[in-house]
DNA sequence: CGGTATCCCCTACGATACTG
DNA sequence: CAGTATCGTAGGGGATACCG
């Protein structure tokens, strides 16, 4: 059985939830992890042109905390990381295609839709 | 069909999307219009404890200005507004669903699925 | 009643230099 | 290779006062 919402606990819950993707950078990063693919730092750090260090450890660093990547280790040298989502961040998916979907449905500006009813 | 998505252009589109909800006080706003319900500027200030006069109009013009809230003015004294969702922001109700679906979904932190796998 | 206008603050973010 | 440390900045948000 699921929750029972208020307005309050409702809003509280999608927003802390929407503060786990809210880095800059997290979302660009998801995606790049999406469909069980593992990536490297430096992999990272290749494919999102334009992103520092500094960012890109940090926004890994939140999304480990939050539980949607698991950082792997290989205790070698040179240093290796790689980087994937947790069974519960590949769970993520379904949830932003879903928020894809309403973002595709918008009516254009000037569609009568709404305008007409008043 | 659907359109074709690149990590990019699927983080982006994600991205712009959850910006439209990424105020402050927007989704408690939401979530307080929900299921057709019409409410007053001053009913929407008094549902909203802390909210100031400053952030309740501004959150209201952004969701206004992105097409998800539609403010009716009747022309009287003393004046009178009415919020309520347009059809496109009531279809956010089930991506904001799938969104705290996934929530809970959530492992308990001390949960033996991701451990283990490793 | 239903808002603006003003001022201040804080945090996320960015650039750069450096390190185990 | 895979990161930290440090400094500086922009704008989102809060308190308060005022207006049609």
């Amino acid at each position: 059985m699921r929750k029972a919402y208020t307005p309050e606990t409702a809003a509280a819950d999608v927003e802390k939830t929407l503060h786990v993707l809210g880095g800059r950078w997290k979302l660009i990063i998801l995606f790049h992890l999406f469909g069980g693919k593992q990536q490297r730092y430096s992999e990272l750090e290749r494919l999102i042109p334009g992103i520092s260090p500094k960012m890109l450890a940090q926004q890994l660093r939140q999304l480990e905390g939050d539980g949607l990547v698991a950082r792997k280790l290989y205790p070698q040298v040179p240093p290796k990381v790689e980087y994937r989502l947790t069974d519960w961040g590949q769970a993520l998916c379904p949830a932003l295609d879903a928020v894809l979907q309403w973002a595709e449905q918008k009516p254009e500006a000037g569609a009568p839709c709404e305008e007409a009813g008043s």
